[in-house]
RNA sequence: UGAGCAGACUAUGCGGCAGCGGGAACGUUUUAGUUUACGAGGAAAGUCCGGGCAUCACAGAGCAGGAUAACUGCUAACGGCAGCCGAAGGCGACUUCAGGGCAAGUGCAACAGAAAUAUACCGCCCGUUUUUACGGGUAAGGGUGGAAAGGCGAGGUAAGAGCUCACCGGAAUACAUGAGAGUGUAUUGCCGUGUAAACCCUAUCCGAUGCAACGUCUAUUGGUACUUUUAAGUCAACACCUGCUCGGUGGAUUUAAGAGUAAUGACGGCUUGAGCUUUGGGGCGACUCAAAGCCUAGAUAAAUUGCCGCACACGACAGAACCCGGCUUAUCGGUCUGGUCACAAA
RNA sequence: CUGGGUGUGGCGCAGAUGGUAGCGCGCUACCUUGGGGUGGUAGAGGCCGUGGGUUCAAGUCCCGUCACUCAGA
């Protein structure tokens, strides 16, 4: 991935999630928060109602090929964590990556404000 | 041909494009980059046992506590496995078993029943007698119960009773046999049910903590915690080593001053190992010995994927996190091997 | 990684060393009131998370398993 880090701290998922604009999907939730660097950081998380430890794999997989996709139409400077919902499961990436093109966008340049 | 038993193996395959993880080589001041081979499981799961490894100063003794339970072996070890014994089930191949000791001691056995671990309600027999009660003997018969005086038949007796005898079940002793559990034979009337997954007894084993162990390097703040040196005071007891006792080690603690360390982050620990494959030898087998060859994940918000095409049986359960040996649980199917039973044919 | 705890009517909980499973709230019907509440009487509702085992007999004892939950590093 050319212009992104991943984000660890808990302290920075919890931040988000207070602070954030959020954008709510069937298949999983954004969040996205400007943060003043010259690259982007991205969280994924996958929660223990997705299902087993198979599944979270594969949810995450997915949604990081979606970002890696779309890297280019993504705006720098950036916080973005994105949580798996239960329904990602049975859906084909392509899907996914067409709708996160879209959501992280209407996100970045006013999403529902918390 | 059908049914059934046991064991072993496998876990969609092939191709194209794009991408991920750490390693090696090339390259670069460094970063970026290029090439190349490799990259999840039979259960990686549950974390139920056992061991390695690391630290706790020595890793000690006894008690307590916990675990296991026929026997012999295998193993680093085990609660695992193999063989074998016994019991139960199946026509059989075969399967299942917490399978030591209630005949050491203690406890418990509701309701029913006269009586539940010691007893006489009905009945049977004897005696006394006011002929309808009292005393005594008796576990053959009745009913209750999961369990009722080892079972059953004969003798015997006032009536009965292992009181005596035959057969069967158990126990003890002796002899034979086996590596042993055990098995066989003989003798002794020696014989109050069940429960130890009730307390308990017997035998064997267990020091504690877990890779967030542990080691190395390091920023900032502050005098917080720990260690240590010196000085002063107090106490002869206190702290630690496992819960207690013995035993061992250190005298212990408070205040003041000085010195050092820790936290945070990074790196190591981290994958060459009780390793895998093949061949040969030993053993009924678990397993083991020798030789040759091989290197086969090591991440840290955490790598095996996405899309397309073809084939068919249309793809289950499921993702390493210090490492091994087991156990248990989940699982669409497929292949092979060896026994068994029934039917038919030769 | 390690060590505990819980699971019982709709909800919250009892059930000491095995012997016919209860309490409070709630629910239903009736009485009381002009009506409602309160109060009273009667009643329904449970294979005790799940699969085995030990025992004459298991909610209770033992083993496996599922879910939830707590503590420590």
């Amino acid at each position: 991935m050319l212009y992104t880090e991943t984000l660890n701290k808990n302290k920075d998922f919890l931040f988000l999630y207070r602070k954030g604009k959020s954008v709510v999907g069937r298949y999983a939730v954004i969040y996205v928060r400007p943060n003043k660097k010259p690259y982007n950081r991205l969280g994924i998380t996958a929660g223990k109602k997705v299902g087993n430890a198979v599944h979270r794999n594969r949810a995450k997989r997915i949604i990081r090929q979606a970002y890696r996709e779309n890297e280019k139409d993504i705006p720098l400077g950036l916080d973005i964590v994105i949580v798996a919902r239960a329904s990602i499961c049975g859906v084909k990436s392509g899907v996914i990556s067409e709708w996160l093109a879209k959501s992280v966008k209407t996100a970045a340049f006013g999403g529902s404000e918390k």
